[in-house]
DNA sequence: ATCTCATGAGACACCGATGTCTCAGATGCT
DNA sequence: AGCATCTGAGACATCGGTGTCTCATGAGAT
């Protein structure tokens, strides 16, 4: 039953996402289980973490995917992409957190991919006249990949609601700090 | 001579804010020093690790004063805070991914003071027309920090050039991703 | 040149987390 | 009921990092 490594994963990421150094006992309490059970599943420590990060790059590319972010305008693809990320923002957190994965070179590739396709993204956004050219690509998409994760930690810490965190990230990153003048 | 703790303490940063489990021997080796003088100057990791924290803080307060973040106009007042917060940008990615400090109580209280400085500041912002008052002081405050860590991290990583940092954040964090349509 | 002191290299014990094991109890099926 | 299977609790051994020590080296002072 898949279902079942995967819910050990997601209260991995509740632990992990937060505490990257949390003994295997949180980790295992944190799923309901027992430590030896948690070894039955998942062979060590590093093997839990390996699957953890394997788990929110899939995530993360199923948004990108369901958000179709190669069609289309490219705001309204990012609308659609922060829509469909924000339920994973916490596993974007962990992503974010965690370096000790680049050292997979397959999770490393992975990574590269999805992060390949958010900078295109911002690049057809660009060449679109949507986003801001003042701003290199690359920039906008990992200052937007921090944001996805201070998301993540802010929700789990209870400091954003879950109900706001969508429009929330996207009005700041979309719109900036400032007020718009408009035309006064 | 205070100038050789620091200077153990910023070569503590540079190695810390991107992995924080990194081990007293890569910490020492990144000082120049051995770990026998590692051990020396600070009694243990705990205590490394507080001083860093403590030294994050110190700078994130001066950072805050010689922006003068409490006078003024909040739009400026802002920039200027981007300008004396870019230089220990790595600094403030070490604090946002530290969340064990968080046990300390008298670390604990110096951020929260610093934290409620730049929550002030945006309501403020926002009270004098200038920040969007649809997000929230908290959250615009959160996003700002995140951001900051995030040109720590991208900096370090050689991901984004110091000379385009605060550049880049302020006309991220203030203007957004979006274009300005003006008034077309 | 000699002395003093800081440093680096290495050895060593300690400790905590991890990984593996066994066994008892619970659950589910026939 | 009897059996198979899974799980939790606990007891170990192991390993890696940390903390402490000693000793040799080298720089600087007198």
């Amino acid at each position: 039953m898949a279902t079942d490594r995967d819910s050990v994963l997601e209260a991995a990421v509740g632990v992990l996402s937060r505490r990257p150094t949390a003994h295997l006992d949180e980790i295992a309490r944190a799923a309901g289980i027992s430590r030896a059970t948690l070894h039955r599943v998942f062979p060590g420590r590093e093997a839990l973490i390996r699957e953890v990060g394997a788990l929110g790059l899939r995530r993360f590319a199923a948004a990108l995917d369901t958000a179709r972010v190669e069609e289309g305008d490219a705001h309204a693809a990012l609308r659609r992409l922060i829509d469909a990320l924000v339920p994973d923002a916490a596993l974007c957190a962990f992503l974010a957190g965690e370096n000790q994965l680049y050292d997979d070179p397959e999770i490393n590739e992975l990574w590269e991919i999805q992060d390949a396709r958010v900078r295109a993204l911002f690049l057809r956004g660009q060449q679109q006249g949507v986003f801001r050219i003042e701003l290199s690509a690359g920039w906008l998409s990992e200052a937007f990949f921090d944001l996805v994760a201070g998301v993540g930690w802010a929700v789990q810490d209870g400091r954003l609601a879950p109900r706001d965190s969508a429009h929330s990230l996207a009005e700041l990153f979309l719109g900036g700090a400032l007020r718009r003048p408009d035309h006064s």
